[in-house]
DNA sequence: TTGCCATGTGGCAGTTCGTGCCATATGTTT
DNA sequence: AAACATATGGCACGAACTGCCACATGGCAA
């Protein structure tokens, strides 16, 4: 973090005290999600945690849900930032597989950013109560992505094509990126490079079915 | 319903009672939610309205989400049985492209019979309430999907693959069809044709991007 | 500093979903 | 008709939220 001192003075100190009750909140809520699970924690124990009112967690979140999934937002708008890096007349599913590289390993190299994540996920996604949510999310992230090809609308770029299209790859490679993540959650590896690894498999197999003749 | 005749004295006055009891909840609990819409419909009044106790509907289904959707997990299990008739060396994409063909439209050629699905399954789609729950549901249909194409392990068979081929298959073709679900809905069309035909594209153009040069 | 205004916070009452427990009613069998 | 299995109803209870109002705290101007 290099840059951004400049801006600093530009908060408050209220502001500055909404992120740190904001971050406390998560930071408890996911040590106590990690201690006792997620379906046995309940939002008082959090708020008693965080030295804050039950009434003034929901001010910050507006549900249980979203105090878990935090971290994989942020997973998301990292993704898309890298997506919004790549050059505009790429293929959609070539520059969502380059964006999702560049959030998950560019950033860190050597993983230990990626685990971070995996780490905080990794329990929360045994809970199958966020199944839900988890899903809604990656519908919200799939929409945005599929705007992302739609807006870089210039009718002699090659692929930019319809919004079925659009929606068509972000979909189908979100589709690609969970096959992934369940398969390593279900295996035994810990390990951040091998989610990398399948990601990779299962995105560079993603077109290969191309049945040869269709029976219309 | 020509068959069926033969095992319909196996069921007894307690089970007819349950299958009505049954039925009548999810009747009720329907026209509630198309008049008052999901969230502001409570259990209370699906249970006063069906004559039963509020406890008694929690026998019956384990929350609120259940019986709305129960409509979407029978038009699953539909195609699940149609995946099933399928011939076994069937490219995957191929017999699920089929299998939903033939559980939308073999079985009711007019389209009426998806229409009773479309008209129950509409207006609760615009419940965003429920949209995690819908998910749930298509992941857990995705991987009964995958279990019928790696089940059929015949190593001589030109598909079966791996689990993770066989889980791609199941939900890139899933994605497909949410995605057409969700243009079809957000279009103005109500005819369940169109949902058809938007599917069919939306299949169709699955793998057709193909990258000629993946940069690896 | 003083005072005013905007905004963040806490507490409380209330609604809804969902569950455990036990008594009662209904169907089934001998 | 008696004995048994199972379905139902009612009640108390916990937990997630929400609306409302009083209070406290930060920001800003005279």
């Amino acid at each position: 973090m290099v840059r951004g001192v400049s801006e600093k003075q530009a908060e408050s100190l209220r502001e500055r005290k909404k992120r740190r009750t904001r971050q406390s909140i998560i930071d408890v809520a996911h040590a106590l999600f990690h201690a006792n699970g997620y379906d046995t924690t309940t939002v008082e124990a959090i708020a008693a945690g965080a030295e804050v009112s039950v009434r003034t967690f929901f001010r910050y979140f507006a549900n249980k849900e979203e105090v878990a999934l935090a971290p994989l937002d942020e997973m998301g708008e990292l993704t898309l930032t890298a997506l919004r890096r790549r050059p505009a007349d790429e293929p959609p599913l070539t520059a969502l597989r380059a964006a999702v590289l560049d959030a998950w390993t560019i950033m860190s190299p050597d993983g230990e950013s990626l685990r971070h994540y995996t780490d905080h996920l990794l329990p929360i996604g045994n809970a199958s109560t966020l199944a839900g949510a988890v899903q809604n999310r990656i519908v919200a992230l799939g929409d945005r992505f599929a705007l992302e090809f739609v807006e870089g609308d210039d009718p002699d770029g090659p692929q930019p094509r319809t919004d079925l299209d659009a929606s068509l790859a972000a979909f189908t490679f979100l589709a690609a990126v969970q096959v992934a993540v369940r398969a390593w959650c279900a295996s035994d590896s810990t390990d951040p490079a091998d989610l990398v690894a399948t990601a990779l498999i299962c995105l560079d197999s993603l077109a290969i079915e191309r049945n040869p003749a269709h029976r219309a």
